[in-house]
DNA sequence: TTGTACGCGTTATCAT
DNA sequence: ATGATAACGCGTACAA
């Protein structure tokens, strides 16, 4: 009961009277071992709970079907959901996945990725810190010839990778038309920080579906923010106040910036909150709790980016062929409606 | 470019001409090691990106610094901030971590048990499956001298364990009290599923406040839903219509529940609800962007708990000596402001 | 039908 | 100061 003996083969072997090679080859089932002995010796290793030694199995077969996954913050749905995707795959094909957080922060995703190299990862999925500029430590494992795929956000720096992302452009641009059908002529864009290459795709999708309309773009019509509340309320302020024809509907970066937004507009009693129409990117499963949501979301199906990243990361894995060509894969998005 | 060989000491040592042994004692800074041959030994595996093979590592030394988590869902941030406070005492410690979901899905439960014994992980922290009655799969890893640390839900059916958890009681009973001493004397308790012994322990903190303020309990004031929306109605039809006299103030199982409520009275129109205060479990970060917050939050602090959780596994792992008492630890919530 | 021997990458012990 | 060897647990080619 004290000192532990681990259950190996060695350990069955010596208790059954056999090699070790005849233990191993009973429980993987070879055609060569005696029915009896294999009964034996499978009764054994299930009384003893016999499992197989990862780390001696990894060394052996030189691969550890473990697959990483580097995200900033599990406290983003986003992310969250895109493991769903990539864990069902995953282990649907043989494959553990190694979830870490850099929690936005350039240092831990370089400890990450170290931690990973040494665990001899198959491959890796990551979403880049947003200070990560300098990729030396990401590239390693191409030199290694282990797969990358870089999902959810884009390394712009970085451009020759394969790249599976949400279709910002797409989903800002059917967001954008949607309340153009509605009626609406004057459509606002709040984006996000300017340093993000999703805020201009977005923007893209935006000015499109003004354009496919004939609607003029106004500057005045556009600003920019951050997670910071302050500087939301700033945006809103310029977008909403002090002005002759406010917009009457308005697209928004994120629904955290939205609500901001909409919670500003409403303290402030702002007069014709009722007549303007919101939508912001996320789809966020609190919606169900607010008393005014907005008019839709824009869900980004970050399940669904997640799968895609896989499948191309297990597709690179397995191909032990000459690397194929870079794949930047797009997820499309849909509007949720809550009203 | 093509066929990758990989980086290991043995082709290290052929390429400095030097033995194996001479490379791996250069690299971990043994003392016999010229400092001529160490510093040529260094320079070429910094250059080759060398690093060691944490599989041979595990095996060699029996040990994986590699502690496992599970817990049901990373959506539900309780858990994503219990992680928090794991990971960063894990990591300073040396150890790793490997979190898997089980989606309260048992026999998800059982295969990532499985597969974190297969990996040889040197504990486990685990928060169990709603389903979770039978603990063959968790016994395996007690047998194998391996610790075990029930967090964030209690197991009642496994007396004999180790266990960190929210101190739901003193949680529930600050909530009442607060209330009580605001000048409520009819404060209502909402409680969860009746399997849950959460619920239970709330309701004691609940009827103890009470009971220390000298007001008398009331059966009427108290009613049980769980995590769907057209029961919580139903409970809080029974609690505040048709009847005398209303309770002023609530206490409720989880945020995600008293939202439905507050939204649920709010458009019904529930003429007294700007003189009802409510409170509820979580702290939920997206209460900020509500336009009605409740009054306070019971914040769990799960972030201690993951800590307490891990402080108490490492010094299990540690501590070869014989299996210590089982432990109990409670870490006591705290009462949020929101208005 | 079973057993022996080797190698995966690493460290530690014991030569040299 | 350096090198040879064994061991960790496993699968498999080959020998018996």
């Amino acid at each position: 009961m004290s000192t532990k003996t681990p259950v190996t083969l060695k350990f069955l072997a010596q208790k059954l009277k056999v090699s070790i090679s005849t233990v191993s080859k009973a429980l993987n089932d070879y055609p060569t071992i005696n029915a009896y002995t294999k009964e034996r010796v499978k009764q054994m290793a299930a009384e003893l709970h016999f499992t197989p030694n990862k780390s001696a199995l990894n060394l052996q077969i030189q691969k550890s079907y473990t697959i990483g996954i580097i995200l900033p913050d599990l406290m983003d749905h986003y992310f969250t959901r895109s493991i769903f995707g990539i864990e069902q795959y995953a282990r649907q094909h043989g494959y553990n996945v190694i979830i870490g957080q850099s929690y936005d922060d350039l240092k831990k995703e370089v400890d990450l990725a170290n931690m990973l190299l040494k665990s001899r990862i198959d491959g890796l999925i990551i979403a880049i810190s947003k200070n990560t500029e300098n990729f030396d430590h990401l590239d390693l494992f191409e030199n290694l010839g282990l797969p990358i795929i870089y999902y959810g956000r884009n390394p712009s720096f970085n451009l020759s990778c394969h790249k599976v992302l949400s279709n910002t452009y797409q989903g800002c641009y059917k967001a954008t038309d949607f309340l153009i059908k509605r009626g609406h002529k004057r459509v606002a864009y709040l984006g996000g920080p300017k340093m993000i290459s999703f805020t201009h795709d977005r923007f893209k999708g935006y000015i499109n579906a003004l354009n496919d309309s004939n609607i003029p773009f106004e500057a005045s019509l556009v600003a920019y923010t951050d997670f910071d509340q302050a500087n939301t309320h700033n945006a809103i302020k310029e977008l909403f106040y002090n002005r002759e024809n406010p917009p009457t509907a308005l697209v928004a970066f994120k629904e955290q910036i939205l609500f901001d937004a909409m919670k500003y507009l409403r303290s402030n009693k702002y007069e014709k909150m009722d007549q303007t129409e919101f939508i912001g990117f996320g789809n966020m499963p609190f919606i169900r709790y607010l008393d005014n949501p907005p008019l839709a979301s824009i869900e980004e199906n970050p399940e669904s980016m997640g799968e895609n990243a896989i499948k191309l990361l297990l597709k690179l894995i397995d191909q032990k062929t000459e690397a194929i060509e870079y794949q930047e894969i797009m997820v499309d998005c849909e509007l949720v409606l809550h009203q």
